[in-house]
DNA sequence: TGGCTATTTGGCTATAGTACCAAACAACAC
DNA sequence: GTGTTGTTTGGTACTATAGCCAAATAGCCA
């Protein structure tokens, strides 16, 4: 594929690259209840510091969350709250397919 | 991270990185207007007929696409409609990023 | 059966993504 | 200034993904 046959899906494609990672989309439903800074999440995730920032800083360059510092420290916060709409329709799809799948499991 | 540590994350990881390619893009937006067999994608993407086989098997194992097979060709069709609507939404926020984008260079 | 069409699978290389550590920065306190 | 806290960046190793070609499979039609 050229690099320049489908713009849009490629534009597309880069943000939900973005979300398409286990740490991140805890991060986007984490900020859903509002602002966090870097060092909050590494307990929570268990990963480096530098893992972290380097998974804000892809979601940031992905336009789907902002940046605000303040002294020493620097919260994020969504930018588009309507991700969380989105996230909620992919676990729509994942009750679909796991109830697909335990019912194949039921039929054996 | 360890691997079982955020199990729903995960999940939902999976499905949005099955929905993270330009290609795969492409074959969801197309088959939102009714079933295609994989050869018609392989004109218009331009890749080869396995590549195109294995981004559908990668749309299959998400549980976002489903197959009728129907004398020597196998028919794709989306499984879970809604998926459209997410594609929308990162439209919405791709918008928004860009027009941000626009009005960064408006001021400079 | 053989030949044809449609699709999938295996093998390979190249590129991209992830995570760690260490070092660099930035903002404050002293 | 030095020290401390919070964050980012660079380097490196490892793993995953994408693409091609070739081979295998599946279903039709003579």
């Amino acid at each position: 594929m050229t690099k320049t046959k489908m713009p849009l899906q490629e534009a597309k494609a880069k943000i939900l690259k973005a979300l398409a990672h286990p740490s991140r989309i805890y991060i986007i439903e984490t900020l859903a209840h509002g602002e966090k800074c870097v060092h909050e999440f590494v307990d929570e995730i268990g990963v480096d510091f530098s893992t972290i920032s380097k998974h804000l800083a892809i979601l940031r360059n992905a336009g789907i969350v902002q940046i605000d510092k303040r002294g020493q420290k620097v919260f994020y916060s969504l930018k588009t709250p309507c991700i969380i709409d989105f996230l909620s329709c992919i676990e729509d799809v994942l009750k679909h397919h796991l109830k697909e799948q335990n019912s194949l499991f039921e039929h054996k």
